[in-house]
DNA sequence: TAAGGCCTGCTC
DNA sequence: GAGCAGGCCTTA
């Protein structure tokens, strides 16, 4: 969504000085290095690789990841500073284009940042070089394929494992669990072929259906306009603790698999 | 495979 | 005041 947005408003254009204002949120190289190399350079292609934005540069390339809590603002030229939807506090890293627009970065939790390769091997965060194949082009055989792979893993902590596949965060997790009546803590062995391709299937309806929504907006979520997504209106059981579930009537539970919060219903997903 | 760490602000 | 968060890395 983020990158769909921004490519159109941010294709062509050439990189001015950047401003940092919060050390980490640039990774790599050291802050005055990254300073002095990225003026100049132009962006020529906008992607996405899991979780990861992909800024083609006509020299090198940015990375960026927005993590749990990122947000990235496209500034029209003479924009206000005030954004509703981020305060000035989070403002970690600007990076203005030659023409007096720019992209701001905002990141309540500091997880988030940015990584500036000469080339895509050299200092990449590690996971980067071992994303799984993305959502976005995993066809059905490829998943089965790899699940038979993985026959001893538990189904929730694999589909969040981005070298397994790239792209699923937790709650589109959960949700695809959910519809697909597939308990979170289910061994990969246990699934049959049926069960498996309607995972597959579920979780390629749920991401579609998330992107048609702009995106889940629970609290901090917002793309590149600042605009907010709508898909926390259609979720079944993420955050929904004791509210009913839709299927059956009983309370949807909240448990800790893999360190993650999980939604589920433990009379429907087996 | 799992726990802890990174961080801050909000909700319970 | 504790628990929690659309993630991922390091360490055990």
């Amino acid at each position: 969504m983020i990158r769909r947005e921004l490519a159109p408003l941010i294709c062509g254009k050439r990189f001015a000085e950047p401003v940092l204002l919060y050390e980490r949120a640039v990774r790599y190289p050291e802050a005055a290095v990254f300073s002095r190399r990225l003026p100049g350079r132009s962006i020529s292609g906008v992607e996405r690789q899991g979780k990861y934005l992909l800024f083609r540069l006509d020299r090198g390339l940015l990375l960026g990841h927005l993590r749990m809590t990122g947000k990235l603002l496209y500034c029209p030229p003479g924009a206000s500073l005030d954004n509703p939807t981020a305060p000035q506090r989070d403002l970690r890293l600007k990076l203005p284009f030659a023409g007096g627009d720019a992209l701001h970065f905002y990141d309540m939790r500091k997880f988030g940042g940015f990584w500036l390769l000469e080339n895509p091997e050299e200092h990449c965060p590690a996971g980067f070089s071992l994303l799984g194949p993305d959502w976005e082009e995993l066809d059905e055989s490829t998943f089965l394929t790899l699940l038979r792979e993985r026959p001893r893993a538990r189904i929730k902590p694999l589909l969040l494992d981005q070298r397994f596949t790239a792209g699923l965060g937790n709650i589109y997790t959960d949700e695809s669990l959910f519809r697909s009546g597939i308990h979170p803590c289910r061994r990969v062995s246990t699934l049959d072929r049926a069960e498996s391709a309607r995972l597959y299937r579920t979780i390629r309806e749920v991401l579609a259906r998330g992107i048609a929504c702009g995106g889940t907006t629970t609290r901090d979520y917002r793309d590149a306009r600042g605009a907010a997504g709508s898909f926390q209106n259609f979720l079944t059981v993420y955050g929904r603790k004791g509210a009913p579930c839709p299927r059956c009537g009983r309370p949807i539970e909240r448990t800790v698999v893999a360190g993650r919060g999980t939604h589920l219903c433990p009379h429907c997903q087996r």
